[in-house]
RNA sequence: GGAGUUGGCCAGACAGUCGCCGCCGGAGCGAUCCGGGGGAGGAAAGUCCGGGCUCCACAGGGCAGAGUGCCAGGUAACGCCUGGGCGGCGCGAGCCGACGGAAAGUGCAGCAGAGAGUAGACCGCCUACGUCUCCUCCGGGAGGCCGGCAAGGGUGAAAGGGUGCGGUAAGAGCGCACCGCGCGCCUGGUAACAGUGCGUGGCAAGGUAAACCCCACUCGGAGCAAGACCAAAUAGGAACCCCAAGACGUGGCCCGCGUCGGGUUCGGGUAGGUCGCUCGAGAGCCGUGGUGACGCGGCUCCUAGAUGAAUGACUGUUCUCGACAAAACCCGGCUUAUCGGCCGACUCCCGCC
């Protein structure tokens, strides 16, 4: 699950948060970690100036790399579609909600 | 060929592209860039022991508390390891053992059973001694009382050495022989301990000490969020200098009384940062002493150091298709998890020569 607000920094801007009660080992908590990084990194030129915090839900460590990152770059669109949307409409009302949720 | 015991090792490999974290060299005022090189484990885990390191405490001794517990050795140290002893398991190679003390004291133990601890008498055996009754062929016999015994039966996880002979009323280490046991000596061994050794004791009072306890030995506390250094903003403090005029409160007002300033420097200290942070009881090879753990010497090597915490992703080739699992100050152990593979030594069984 990923919640995302915009920032004014002009680039993405990625928090992380594992614990320990959703994900058990300190290896499959590390190896998340890495997989989303590496997704971001392959893909920040193209995601909005956003402050994007990603979390793990209870199983996520039990997904292999190829789901996960089908799954991470689904979001990806998903998150860019999305602030695409709430930015026309904000041209139009001007007004700034703070928070735009992308789904899982 | 099969079954097994034991010691050690490995933990997919290679190439390309794009990334992450340190290090070295170069360029740049700098942000940063370029090049080179390094980057998780055998358990990194559990945090159960031991030590280094750091800070605190500390004249010496005792008590309390905790731990350890056959002997010797190894080690910085250990609850670890090695060798040995003893006991148990296994045909064997081997494996397992908190393995000091129960005649210092206290406590604890369901059921069964007469009795479970200064032992005991249900069945049973005996009637010698003392005494009573009856019978008598006058030798004695039968029965009772007072009693004796613990061999046999029975209970139990466990009932006060075992076997045999003697002995006796019946019995009993009551006596003897052998076996076992305790104690002393001797011999071997550094010792634990062992002995077909010599002598001695009739045998000496169950179990439990991971129950209290006794004996011997060991142990100060806290931990890298230890600890050290640099050091904003804000608030408060100290010293010195400046102004000694003004502001505020009280009051109708003045006097009076109370409170307050500005600057510089300094110290403590928060955020934040830096160090501690990896060259070490270090690794490899060779030699050497030792049964071994391990020690000593020589040569060579430098091998993660992050701080939201770094090893990945993708592609290709290949194999036996990859288990358990992520450093956080460091090291020595223990314990637990683990797909599979390789090497060495040994044991038992079967077959063939």
């Amino acid at each position: 699950m990923a919640l995302a607000a915009p920032n004014i920094l002009g680039h993405p801007r990625l928090g992380l948060v594992f614990s320990k009660r959703n994900v058990r080992l300190a290896v499959e908590r590390n190896r998340l970690k890495r997989l989303v990084r590496e997704s971001i990194r392959l893909t920040q030129h193209d995601l909005p100036a956003v402050d994007i915090v990603v979390l793990a839900r209870r199983g996520a460590g039990e997904l292999d790399n190829e789901t996960l990152h089908r799954q991470l770059h689904g979001m990806w669109r998903r998150l860019d579609r999305d602030v695409r949307k709430t930015n026309a409409l904000n041209h139009e009302s001007a007004d700034s909600p703070r928070t735009g949720k992308a789904p899982e």
